[in-house]
Parts: structure tokens; C-alpha cells; sequence
DNA sequence: GCACGTTGCTGAATCGAATCAGCAGCGTCA
DNA sequence: TGACGCTGCTGATTCGATTCAGCAACGTGC
């Protein structure tokens, strides 16, 4: 806690011999709005080194309402267990920009929201991205209109803001892709329950429409919720049917744990008898035996993607960036049912 | 971004007919530190309230160095799939005395940790809680000590900084009497392979410890490291020895998924044959069948307290805080396996 | 030798809140 | 009536950087 009294800007000018006003373009960069001699230049770019000026920040605020910091309102991003890698992937885009990143959650009380976001406004956020833990539809606070604003993970029809979101129809394209040569029918587990959720629909119809363009189709859908319990008996029930090889397209990689459970139990081979691939990509894919293939959602590079948005927003952009989600191979599908494009 | 013109103090004080000075004491909750008619309290009080007023946090940090900031610097919590909780405990914590929470992962590199703490000084955060990944010790980077520092989840003994980590030495005793009861030999998953890791060895001497105190011991350490392949292995070459019933002690819910793959392919029953438990209470614990009985990491308390311990230190603190590691039930153990203390 | 343009800078105001030192006005008391 | 003390405020400065407007000093041309 040893804290030396600061160097400031009027120090910096005074060793090298000039005025604040000369210093301060000097190390803005802006000293060729001015005419200043090289001699100058050199003086104040060394006066600065030798003092080890950092200028002060909040002053700095002051005068031209810029804090060089962002502002990340999310539902519960932090305590996904996955998700949070938005967070890794915005603080180091903010980095990048010489911006840091603010956090904040809500955990979906709407009150807290509003607090939040009045909070980051207050501390005079540059802007705030605007985070969901899952793909959805929302309806954002009144007070982000105080500031810029970029959804990511979420889409907000009504406000027209722009949005960064994982491609959620090309990654059920790809998915297709992965199971089009699967000997059996292709069964998905796991529909769409959770309202609003894009992921579920957008998933399906990309895998339906690129499955149609190979010749195949989804066989069943199977209900349940997207955890490992339901997906574990969702299989068992259909069990019955009698079915003995196929594909399972999981509708995430919970969903894909409780098919390998009810697989398992069952002496059903992987990817011998059945083909299972999903969606997410999370570590939870790598744990599993075999390996699970897996469409990933690229969580870092949602969260950077939505952060350089913000700060620099290319001129005549388009409103939603979509990212693609790539696949992740594991063992999970054989070989052989590869299709290439 | 209709960002209406913001009100000043000077707006409220006009208002309110007083002069800056009069409004700032009342509106700092001051007014008892001057002579102030109850009349010209509550005339600046309704001022404020009607003209909206919220104080330019950039000129207050500029005139009282504070800026109600709190850094959160870590080498890679924001990617952990369950460690990201402490920065939701963080981030809650920060929130409840008015202050936000800035984020930034330096991903293990020295270099990007000197300069995001320098920004983070820069920013003018009113303290540093130094974050760590997996329970381990650090060297802090010098720079630390320009500001109030607490460390998470990791200690640096050469410092002396006061620190937040669980206590793993008592989760090793919780282990201890969640099995004492069980038939067969308690056999330890997992040992500590990772340098500086402080988790593995106190779990295991707490482990130890308390099984003494109940006249058991371990039986048998398997040596691999913390994953699930590495568990899954270890225990099947163990299965070799010939021991069919007992107590698996897991180092993490990742290492008892690897336990309950080997186990399963092997029809040895949990909990009926093997009793397991595990450290970490992460949500994996859940998604395994039986459910996993696992000592709990709080993370999100860990966070939470490290950052009450920078802004409110207690006067004759301990410098070290080590939160209790609860025991999450699963139906791992067998019921009649409990021991009271 | 004087007007004029160019070069190379500087002075002073500004952002908005915090805070120290001080000061009218009134009542009281001798 | 004048000294004194109390009440209830206010003026002016400060924090440190940004930035507009302006101005010496010098060279050049006629």
C-alpha cells in the first residue's frame, strides 16, 4: 500500500519544459493537430517514460464523459457452467480496446435489472451488452436506451437492437451433416419445451431442412426436458418401440449424457448401434465415453464478438451477427456416416 | 440514447434555493456535520427526488480518489465450468455496498497479468481480490501493493495478504465420516499430482484425520490425475486387485464420473457395492446415476466474502478466512453408511 | 522598416462534486 | 450598547485532464 504520490500531466509538461496544453496533444496523440517541433515530441514522449505517467482516469471521465469501460448485464451467465466463457471472451475483447469490463447479474429479477443497469449508467459505462444465459427472446430494460447497447444470446424483436447470436439453425445444418449417413432413423431428443428458447426450434428446423436435402428426415421427436434425467428416461420409454441402431440427436450435451446412461444400461453401442451427436460443445462432451461429437456454442467468441460491437460498430451493419457453431468430433458417430459437402 | 441533459448538484441546490456546498452535505447524508434547518434538508431531499439526480460518479472519484470499484482478477474463473460462481457471489457482493465488480483473466500469463492490474489500478478500483482457478499457492505481482488486496481461492504465505479459501482440510474429515460407516476398504481416487495445489494434499490429510478418529484408515491411494479418463483407468486397473466392495473417496466430481463409468461397465452396484463421494458439489454431482454425494465448494460464497473482506475489513482480522465445504447428499453413500458426529 | 504569414507554442476555462474556512444575522447578557 | 455565542448557511478552491482561442517570435517580401 505503498502509494507515491501520482505523476500528473503538469508534471510531465514541466520536466519537459512545456505547457499541460502541449503535453496533453503530445500524448493523446494528437500532436499533429498542432505544430509542435519534433524536439518537443521527443521531450514530452520521454518526460512521461521517466516519470512513469499514467494519467488519471476519473479526471480524464470528467471532461469528455468517456470511462473506457463496459458494462455486462447478464440473467446468470457467471453461474452457467459454460456460458461464462462469454465473459471470458468479452473482458478479453474490452482488453483489447483498453476498455474493462464491468459485471453484473440478476438472476432474472427484473427490479435487480433495472438497478443494475441504473448503476452502470451511473458509473458511466461507455455501453452495456446485455446477456443471456440461454438463446432467447427478451424484452429489454427502458434504461439501456440511455446508453449503447448489444444483445448477446438474446434477441429483442421489439427494440431492434443488435444482437450477437450463436447460429443456432446452420449448427442443426450441420448436425444433419454429422448423422445424414447413419444407418436407421435419425431420432431427436429433446424438443423445444422451454418457452421463448430459440435454441430448441431454430436446432430442429436446420437439422430438418438439411436432413430433407440428403434424401433422410427426423424419424421422432422425443419430449422431455433438457436434462439428464428426462433424456434418460425419454429413451428408456422409447426403448419399446424396438428400434435397435440409428441416430440420436441430442438437443444438448446434458440431453446426450442421459441417452449415453440409458444406452449404456441397455448394452446399446456407441456409436456402434447408435449414432448420438449435440449441441453445446461443453467440456461435459470430452467427459463422456465415447467422446461425444458435439455442434458447440462458441461462448468466447459470442461474449468478444458482442464487446467489439459495442465499441466499434461498423458503419452500415447489419443488426444480428450470427456465428457459426462448429462442430466438435468425438467418437460418438461413426466414422463412416461422415457426409461431406 | 435520448440521453437527456443530466442534472447537477448545482441544479438540486438551485432548486432547493441553498447553495452546492448545503446540497452536497445533505444529499451525502452529512447534514448532521453542519447546522442545517430541517426546512432546507427536506427542500434539497425533494429537489433531488424530482430532478431525478444521480451524482457524476467521474467528479466524485476525481475529488475523493474512490471510485466504488472493485477489481476481480483471475487466471482463468470466468472459464471454469463451476469456479465462474465466484464471480456471481463477487459481483452480488460488490452490488450490496454500491460498488461494481470489473473483470479480467489473465489466462495464466504474467505478462497480461502485470498490465491488467496496472489497468485496473489505472481505472482507480478501490481494491483487488486476486483470483485463482483451482486452490492453490500464487505469487502476487508486485504491482498489488499499490492497493487493497484480498486473495480467492489461493494464498500467497510470502505476502501475508488475507485470503478466502475453503476449508479443505475440514471437507477431508466431512469425507471421512460420510464413509467411516461403510463396509470394505476406503480407497482414495485422485492423488495430489498438481504442483502447488494446496486442494488434493488437505483433503486427503483431513480425510485421513477424521477416519483415524473413527478407527479406519485408507486403505489404498490410486494415483492418476483429476480427470475422468485418468479416474476411469486407475479404478479399472485397481478392479484387478480383486476388492468388490468398499468406499471410493473421489478428489473431484470429475474423477468419481470416471469412478462411476469403471464401476458401471463392471455391474459393481453404487451405492450398494461401492459407496462414493467426491469433493467439489459441482453440478455434474447431479447428473450422475445415483446422484453424487460431494463435499460442496462454496464458491459463490467464497466471492462474495472476498470481496465483504475488501471493502468492510473487519479490525483484528484473521488473515485468513476458510469457509466450510457443505456436504451435498446424493445417493451415492449408502444411508446406513452415515455417521454423527 | 513595416505588413503579413507561419511556426510553435501557452493561458485559462471547463467538467461536477467535495470541503475548508468563514460570515451574516439574531438573541442574550452584563 | 457592545461583546459574545449560536444558528444556518455560503464562497472559493481543489481534484487532473481536455481544449478553444490566442499570441509571441521570427522570417519574408516589397
Amino acid at each position: 500500500m505503498v502509494r507515491a504520490r501520482k505523476t500528473r500531466l503538469a508534471d510531465v509538461a514541466a520536466r519537459a519544459g512545456v505547457s499541460r496544453t502541449t503535453a496533453s496533444y503530445i500524448l493523446n496523440g494528437r500532436s499533429g493537430e498542432m505544430r509542435l517541433s519534433d524536439d518537443a515530441v521527443a521531450r514530452v514522449r520521454a518526460a512521461a517514460v521517466e516519470l512513469d505517467y499514467r494519467p488519471n482516469r476519473a479526471a480524464r471521465s470528467l471532461r469528455t464523459s468517456q470511462t473506457r469501460t463496459v458494462g455486462l448485464v447478464s440473467d446468470s451467465v457467471a453461474s452457467g457452467h459454460f456460458a461464462s466463457r462469454m465473459l471470458t471472451g468479452a473482458s478479453a475483447a474490452a482488453r483489447e480496446s483498453d476498455h474493462v469490463l464491468l459485471i453484473g447479474e440478476t438472476d432474472g429479477d427484473p427490479l435487480v435489472e433495472r438497478l443494475l443497469v441504473e448503476q452502470m449508467l451511473d458509473q458511466g459505462v461507455d455501453g452495456i451488452v446485455y446477456a443471456t444465459l440461454r438463446h432467447r427472446e427478451v424484452a429489454v430494460p427502458a434504461a439501456l436506451r440511455q446508453t449503447r447497447t448489444v444483445l448477446l444470446n438474446c434477441a429483442d424483436p421489439a427494440s431492434g437492437l443488435p444482437a450477437v447470436v450463436p447460429d443456432e439453425h446452420g449448427g442443426g445444418r450441420r448436425a444433419a451433416d454429422l448423422v445424414a449417413g447413419v444407418a436407421g432413423p435419425v431420432v431427436v431428443v429433446g424438443d423445444d419445451h422451454e418457452q421463448g428458447t430459440h435454441a430448441g426450434a431454430m436446432r430442429l428446423a436446420g437439422l430438418e431442412e438439411q436432413l430433407a436435402a440428403r434424401g433422410r428426415e427426423v424419424a421422432d421427436v422425443l419430449r422431455c426436458d433438457w436434462s439428464v434425467a428426462g433424456a434418460r428416461e425419454a429413451v428408456t420409454s422409447w426403448w419399446g418401440t424396438g428400434v435397435r441402431n440409428g441416430a440420436l440427436v441430442c438437443m444438448n450435451d446434458r440431453v446426450a449424457m442421459g441417452v449415453y446412461q440409458a444406452l449404456t444400461a441397455r448394452e446399446a453401442a456407441i456409436p456402434g448401434a447408435f449414432a448420438v451427436v449435440s449441441f453445446d460443445g461443453s467440456e461435459l462432451a470430452t467427459w463422456l465415453t465415447p467422446a461425444l461429437t458435439s455442434v458447440a456454442l462458441p461462448f468466447a467468441e459470442l461474449g468478444a464478438t458482442a464487446v467489439r460491437l459495442l465499441l466499434d460498430p461498423p458503419p452500415g451493419a447489419s443488426r444480428t451477427v450470427r456465428l457459426e457453431m462448429p462442430v466438435v468430433h468425438g467418437g460418438s458417430v461413426p466414422a463412416s456416416a461422415a457426409v461431406t459437402r
